[in-house]
DNA sequence: TATGAATGAGCTTTCATTCAT
DNA sequence: AATGAATGAAAGCTCATTCAT
């Protein structure tokens, strides 16, 4: 039956999240991922994944699918580029603040390389932010700068915002989120005079 | 006499930088090290440092020693806060345009906690970038906006060129340079009637 | 199941017994219990005990359960403290030869320190022997002595036993304890006239 | 010159008594000798003696020399076998206390096999406790006992001094002599109507 | 489907010893 | 006579994975 199997895969990963979360990527051992699941065996990841790395997959796919279904929400009816730019900004520090465990865990495995992607398998995705800019650029609504750059900069700035949260917990994630917005839209919008 | 030890020891702390730039913190072992510097045991590296955290900050001093200084020189004779920022991102690109692999290998040891602080040890430094925006804003040069939270930007913008590299290994780093500098030129300026 | 997993463990053990005996407590390392026990790698013993000095207080435990048990028995149905005494010296002769090699591993654990008690467990145990020698002396039988001094010569010859059979093997133990007993008697007795 | 290095050799004998009574045998490694003796490199001790059971053995030299020639001392004049008996037990515990951090040495020496009697080399020597025993048997002193387990007995509670006295460091010890003496005396001798 | 048991490679560290100088 | 450097083996322990049941 697949319905049992499906039940235990979300509950390993589950755990592998909460894992990662508490102790960092390099202690989440498939002994202490199985401890916090209850399970008996560390042999039951091995029988539910191919290994570590399909583990670690499993575990970002869980996390990816609920942030493109929020991000693709949020984003429906905008129309001008600096509109999608700060929606795309706010919309991410909503999730991320929604999610901080999931996303630090996340962060933790592509920071220590626990994806392996196997021959053939690596996409080239262009980053939707790049894709945001190029297009406000066309539009004449953006100034000229270097895309790619922008949106890794801009991408950084937000992968940053768990690590940020972990040091001050406290922090006013509407003021960050303005903040964030602020700035790139000063970056990034076209002066009015030429 | 101590040259020979210093050779190893800064031989070991080479080979180690290679490693972790190559393989990544967790697979940089002292098996894989001795492996690169053509070491016949991991027993070496032990006799030669007290232990693994030690070897990590032997690393991390071996980077930081030069880029400390590389800044010292550059922010030399600067005026303005503007003026001060612009140069601290072209220095901090410069070297780490000119010092890759082992920028490569410090950002590895800092995310993996492959450094450990003793107690005490652990000065709560003010960001320099921070201190830079406090000052502009003093002065009057840069618009309100929280500096703990720019400076992270910045900053993250900064720590982020060695993977970007990695990607892209043959970026334009004037190009890159310039392009960071314009964009937080634009997202901290007062804005010229306020 | 743990009916296996007690099968090994106690295989352990036994095998930990035999290679301390065999070898002394500071060359019975996992590697030789493992091939002692015919095992394939020392991990299997890390796998079944939570380390070095666990798997020490279980060889302990394995021997003190069956002697507690022993003594107990023997010593019921004492009057006097003469016979008490008497009766424990025996005894422990008794025990000690019928299980020679688990005396001594036991004797080179406790001799090299390699249990480790946890804080607080650390009970002070009132030696019985020295608990007989002060019933005796309230009671008039025996004459006035230390009692701590007399029990630790009394235990120590005891424990002497193991080292004993092993450079004399074929010791007569119904004359050893004969010996020990008249010994111990004519040492604590209270003269006639006094 | 022979006089230097039979200085070096004292020295590092000493030093390895020093490390053997402060850590137990199984921690007094070269390492932690050479930096007790003040030693720059491990391979000093190597450099002088055999090997590790070399050093142990001139450890014990260093300790049984003095103690037979105390015990010469002390024992000369004695007339009877009960004085005689007397007579070692008080000598040892002196030489015991005057030399506590020696006798604990090459007890933690013997107790874990650190010597290894190369073949040929292990004469059998009865111990000097047995010949007394014997000798005041045959004069008709002592009553009948078997000498050699009643010599075992006595010098394991001589042996066990160090351990007390690690336990208890302020026992009276002219108090604890008396009661061996005693103990001893009492259970040697041969009753009068005998 | 799940379990408990087992495997063998890997880890960092310490060790006694050797050797060129 | 002494030094510092190097060696390779061994230590206890954890790991991801496999397998019979």
């Amino acid at each position: 039956m697949t319905f049992t199997e499906d039940a235990r895969r979300a509950q390993i990963v589950a755990a592998a999240i909460e894992t990662i979360a508490d102790l960092g990527y390099a202690n989440a051992s498939f002994a202490q991922i199985a401890r916090q699941a209850g399970l008996s065996s560390t042999g039951l990841i091995s029988y539910h994944f191919r290994g570590k790395s399909d583990l670690m997959a499993q575990v970002a796919q869980e996390v990816f699918g609920p942030i493109a279904q929020h991000m693709a929400e949020r984003m429906t009816g905008v129309t001008s580029a600096a509109q999608a730019l700060e929606t795309y900004i706010r919309a991410t520090v909503e999730f991320i603040a929604a999610h901080r465990r999931q996303m630090k865990a996340v962060l933790e495995i592509f920071m220590n390389g626990g994806i392996h992607y196997e021959r053939g398998t690596e996409l080239v995705v262009l980053s939707p932010v790049e894709e945001i800019l190029r297009g406000g650029q066309a539009a004449g609504e953006f100034r000229a700068f270097d895309p790619r750059v922008m949106a890794a900069v801009i991408q950084r700035a937000l992968d940053g915002l768990p690590f940020l949260l972990e040091t001050y917990p406290d922090i006013d994630l509407d003021a960050y989120a303005d903040e964030l917005a602020t700035t790139f839209a000063l970056a990034t919008v076209r002066p009015a005079g030429e």
